[in-house]
DNA sequence: CACAATTAAGTTGTGCACAACTAAATGGAC
DNA sequence: GTCCATTTAGTTGTGCACAACTTAATTGTG
């Protein structure tokens, strides 16, 4: 079990408190800088994401887009209707499966694509990186992110 | 200005998809492990936050706190009550500002220390990195969220 | 065919992040 | 001392994340 708290322990608080901070905090400046740079295209930063997903892959069923950004219905429904509201998409209930609801893109949805061209520059210009080292950076983020999963999954509570 | 689309634009974007994805991912994939870990705490993962600062800071004015965890006070304010009604903290209106509130640990709040002393050593497991590992990521999420704050200041707006 | 299990989407409730605002206290400038 | 700008908390409203639940359609099995 635990053994007596020592010095070190509190170490590794401390730096359990940069480690997890620093990717907090890095979170949300990033999507402090998406936010300034979508406001023009009147997207918030997790609609961009899911316009990303329609513009590569074309309309896609809400389950589909979940998979693809590890979000459930519970956060899509609601966010999907509000792109729907804005005129970017329209939701049409699939014929042959009528549970699917398939999210198309809208002319202007589809043409929203042309100016979001431009929103990847602005973003790598604001890391001030370049492009090995957001390279490197995304690898190890996705490696991160797989261990996380998989850890989330045996839930971190078997003995040492 | 914006030069004419091309397929290396598209590239850009695909690009631009995996970075902010991945943070994004990781993000979420940190809190899903926190929101385990903490559960038998009966903490989330910003209380949590804000509990590391004061184990290590003592007790702080919400303004202090904020600036430790670049939080406002729309964010605190109803976090701190939260911690409050746990019986983790009390909030005391200063007697020399009245405007400051210090938030307190109580006695059971200082307690819950130890056994968050063992949240690390589950966290770094769950991660699968080692200590060059996590303090390198820790470097460059910290450059990341440094150089991307100036650049919201900026509002990325300037010319090529 | 009938019926139980599964699947897709949506709903509800809680908490966080942040913008915009309000209220109260403080500190200067005069 | 009076008045105004600043500072500290808090409030309100919007949107996201996620757990737990509901509803409706589909699938599988007897």
């Amino acid at each position: 079990m635990t053994a007596s708290p020592t010095a070190a322990d509190a170490d590794w608080l401390r730096l359990d408190r940069q480690i997890c901070f620093s990717l907090h905090a890095a979170s949300r400046a990033f999507n402090g800088v998406y936010r300034v740079i979508l406001k023009d295209l009147g997207l918030t930063y997790p609609q961009y994401l899911v316009m990303l997903v329609l513009w590569e892959q074309g309309d896609l069923p809400v389950k589909k887009l979940g998979e693809h950004l590890r979000l459930d219905s519970g956060t899509l429904s609601p966010l999907v209707k509000r792109l729907e509201g804005a005129g970017l998409v329209r939701r049409e209930r699939s014929t042959e499966d009528e549970r699917s609801v398939r999210v198309r893109l809208t002319e202007e949805g589809a043409a929203l694509r042309e100016r979001a061209l431009e929103v990847p520059r602005c973003i790598a210009r604001a890391t001030g990186f370049d492009l090995t080292e957001i390279t490197e950076l995304r690898e190890r983020l996705d490696r991160l992110t797989t261990a996380l999963d998989a850890a989330a999954l045996t839930a971190g509570h078997e003995e040492d």
